[in-house]
DNA sequence: AAAAAAC
């Protein structure tokens, strides 16, 4: 199977070529000659798959065939600032030489040069909802001409913190075809997509609603107060290039932070609550490989393609089930392979077996050594040592300071990159376990 | 019980 035989016009094969897309991934060639026929269409296919591809493709070959006639003519809505401009970028990305536009449009940021690149001539608008209702609102946006919508993260576009935006965005539209694209759809989001399409295609992949089977988990079982400790200990141990962590406030984000930071471990907060100037550079910084830690909210849940990052970790659990999918998702996308490291507090045992449905081979849950169910908060953390920048605190008692990024690769350790090499028993994959790098204990390397 | 999304 190759892209030749889906219907794409040619120049968009040439620049699938030079991006070096060989083989369209599954939802890829299901969704295209769908969506090149006109038909609506609910696609649900796992993270990495290449769902962005699946449906700018098709979009770019329906305008390129058409010729230009003025106005926005598909729109794309998805649930974050980040999301908008990383989907603007992939349609440009294979655009090129067909002579359309794309631009992202959304909150944080100065409206004025939105409104002139709208007014310049934009083909294909890729929004969050507040940012489009503003430009429709306020500054005449027409969205009259649009011939495609897509909800890109859709189960979370239709849950009642967007839904009624949505709702006025659509009361906007003429006659159009839908496509809706995620990674999750349970069945109550499923029947509020229904009620939007009609006769529309429905797609699931086999594997939709499970993690990627080449992302290896571990799970472990800790006292929360002992969480930022564990993952400054884990991640000098085990030597990792990057890892994301999610934890499920603003405010602990902040806290996580500081905490590594007593660690030595130089991180950056990511959440709703950060400029979104602030936003940008960590992201920035984090996919150029300059910071080696992001502490995210699921602000950075959905939709996000951080290159081969190699480990996720997710303190706790997301509050929707799905987006434990989502979370864990940022790592082995496009066949790669990934990490993937869950902490739970002894409070979380009762959300085990949500966990068992969405990772089916999970393996046993272990409370590491020198760590136990029941822990205080570590002296270094305390006496307010995180609210007094000016101060010294207990860094030096940190187990990590004085290690810095540039000095990590195969130095301390005479090992390779990554943390995930190297196996000894032959068969790292099926067991679910990463190598073992430096001296850790025994029983912390079993997952 | 949280986060996100406009000013």
């Amino acid at each position: 199977m190759s892209f030749d035989s889906l219907g794409l016009a040619a120049p968009l094969l040439q620049t699938l070529i030079q991006c070096g897309y060989r083989t369209p991934t599954e939802i890829q060639a299901q969704s295209i000659p769908v969506l090149l026929s006109g038909r609506d269409l609910i696609a649900v296919a796992q993270t990495g798959s290449g769902k962005t591809a699946a449906f700018a493709l098709p979009i770019l070959k329906q305008l390129s065939d058409k010729g230009l006639r003025g106005g926005i003519q598909a729109l794309v809505l998805v649930p974050t600032r980040e999301l908008a401009v990383q989907v603007a970028d992939a349609f440009t990305r294979y655009s090129a030489g067909l002579g359309l536009t794309t631009l992202a449009v959304y909150g944080g940021v100065n409206i004025r040069p939105q409104r002139q690149a709208l007014a310049a001539g934009v083909d294909i608008l890729v929004a969050t909802p507040g940012r489009l209702l503003d430009l429709t609102g306020q500054f005449g946006l027409s969205l009259a001409s649009v011939g495609t919508l897509v909800l890109d993260e859709a189960d979370r576009m239709l849950d009642m913190g967007f839904a009624p935006d949505i709702e006025k965005i659509r009361r906007q539209l003429g006659p159009h075809q839908s496509a809706m694209f995620s990674a999750s759809f349970a069945q109550r989001e499923r029947e509020l997509a229904e009620r939007w399409l009609s006769n529309a295609v429905s797609l699931a992949a086999k594997d939709t609603g499970r993690i990627p089977q080449q992302l290896a988990l571990e799970v472990f079982m800790l006292d929360k107060p002992r969480w930022a400790e564990f993952v400054a200990e884990l991640v000098g141990k085990r030597n990792w290039r990057q890892a994301l962590v999610f934890v499920s406030s603003r405010e602990e984000s902040n806290t996580l932070v500081a905490e590594l930071a007593l660690d030595g471990l130089q991180a950056a907060a990511f959440h709703g609550e950060k400029t979104q100037g602030a936003r940008r550079r960590g992201l920035d910084e984090f996919k150029s490989g300059k910071l080696r830690l992001l502490v995210a909210t699921d602000v950075a849940a959905r939709g996000l393609d951080i290159e081969d990052l190699p480990v996720v970790i997710s303190l706790g659990l997301p509050h929707g089930e799905e987006d434990l999918i989502h979370r864990l998702g940022r790592s082995a996308r496009a066949g790669r392979e990934g990490l993937a490291v869950i902490v739970l507090s002894p409070e979380m045992r009762a959300d085990l077996p949500l966990l068992k449905a969405l990772c089916p081979a999970l393996p046993e849950v272990i409370t590491p050594e020198g760590y136990s169910p029941k822990d205080p908060l570590p002296q270094r953390y305390r006496d307010g040592a995180l609210s007094t920048p000016g101060s010294k605190p207990a860094n030096r008692s940190g187990r990590n300071a004085g290690q810095r990024p540039g000095t990590r690769t195969g130095s301390r350790t005479g090992s390779r990159t990554g943390g995930r090499t190297g196996s000894s028993n032959g068969s790292p994959r099926q067991s679910g376990k990463p190598a073992r790098q430096g001296n850790a204990p025994k029983r912390q390397a079993r997952g």
